[in-house]
DNA sequence: TGCCCGACGATTGTCGGACAATCTGACAAT
DNA sequence: ATTGTCAGATTGTCCGACAATCGTCGGGCA
């Protein structure tokens, strides 16, 4: 989600990003990958070893991943993955009908390129979906895209911020429960339900399928939780 | 907006923000009341000095900073205070009307609670600009926490995080542009207004009603903005 | 004279170490 | 069994240092 300072210049990206920055984008894809489980405490002195960089550096890191929301810290007692509940959840998924739904009612208004990286981000979602290759941290990957790319409707970068960083609320806790319930591909025709409708200029059917939509993935992602 | 660690009983609160916490609430206070302008380049090592902490400690409340979108740092240049643009106000805004839009949309479903609290918001802001004694950081602090307290009609937390960060950013620009312009006193009764068709069931009123107020504010700071 | 280029100072990014404050857990005492 | 105390571990904060990078200034060249 474009976080990392990288410049691509004709296919070659070049890695200019800081190291605090690259400390915190492995975390992330610990996390995101379930190394690390929910609740494991983040040691300062153990990471900086583990990864071959300084104390302070990671402390940096820490601080970045805890201002994401994917890591929590308590005072004189450290950082420790953050452990998604049930409440929050169901507070991500609320947040997430009100900035979606403010995407999909702007769906008429909104920018030709827009409305067409709708279509891309589903497109690529679908595709990996019926290709059946992908990992499940990709499919979730491109899953959420496409509902941040409702958000872009909006053309609020700010907005579009929000979204990304509850998306990585719900990748998290994700995390937790992929490994216990795979239920990624059964929603993928249901998006296109949603996009359907929206063609169809129906933008408060849309609307409501939306809050169809989440409100089921939040009973599924808290169902899933329960027994973990 | 409740940022730092305090611990309330029998009202004495009793101090354990960390340093950190503490630089970063000066500079907070420091930016909001117009002693650093928009641009203005923060030191690390002035800041330490004359703050009496150490590099390191300012580093990491810089970091708070600019992730609460007050500051901007840009690689080896270092963190400068953020000047809100145009562009910003306008996105700021639109997200404002998305957020607080969402929550006099739930008026009806909202807790008794938190329908008291808008009053309450309220009237403190109101009887802050009768008295005509308070600061207008003051007056701006009340007003926006009006405003806050109708995305608590959403209940939810996040969202009221987000709210927040939005009224921290136009705090900012309004204390770029409030020694210009004093215009805090003849908004009130506008909110007034808004209240009062809440009160009457019509929300969709009271929603449009809010888009207006907020397109409005808009044209005044950015007015405000560009004969800066 | 005007422009490009390299050296210099200033500032940040990162590092290592150090010490006090605080939390955790276990052990001893009542 | 509960409580008080102590040792170990970890964080919070500090200090000093060095390399990397940016902005600027002065010198060489067309």
């Amino acid at each position: 989600m474009s976080r990392t300072a990288t410049t691509a210049f004709a296919g070659l990206s070049v890695e200019h990003a800081s190291t605090v920055e690259r400390v915190a984008a492995e975390l992330r894809r610990a996390v995101f990958e379930g190394e690390l489980e929910s609740g494991t405490p983040l040691r300062e002195i153990a990471l900086a070893e583990s990864l071959g960089v300084s104390r302070p550096t990671v402390r940096e890191a820490l601080t970045v991943l805890v201002g994401e929301g994917l890591a929590t810290r308590e005072p004189h007692r450290g950082v420790s993955v953050a452990t998604p509940r049930a409440d929050s959840v169901r507070d991500v998924c609320r947040a997430r009908w009100v900035l979606e739904g403010a995407g999909v009612l702007a769906w008429a208004d909104a920018d030709h390129a827009r409305r067409q990286r709708v279509h891309t981000t589903l497109e690529a979602y679908t595709s990996a979906v019926r290709a059946g290759t992908a990992s499940y941290e990709e499919l979730n990957e491109r899953h959420l895209a496409f509902h941040v790319s409702l958000v872009e409707l909006t053309g609020s970068p700010r907005l579009v911020q929000m979204a990304e960083a509850l998306m990585d609320e719900l990748k998290l806790a994700l995390a937790q429960v992929d490994r216990i319930r795979r239920n990624a591909h059964d929603q993928a025709d249901s998006h296109e339900g949603l996009v359907r409708l929206l063609e169809a200029g129906d933008v408060d059917g849309a609307h409501e399928f939306l809050r169809r939509h989440i409100d089921d993935a939040e009973d599924e992602i808290i169902e899933a939780l329960e027994l973990t």
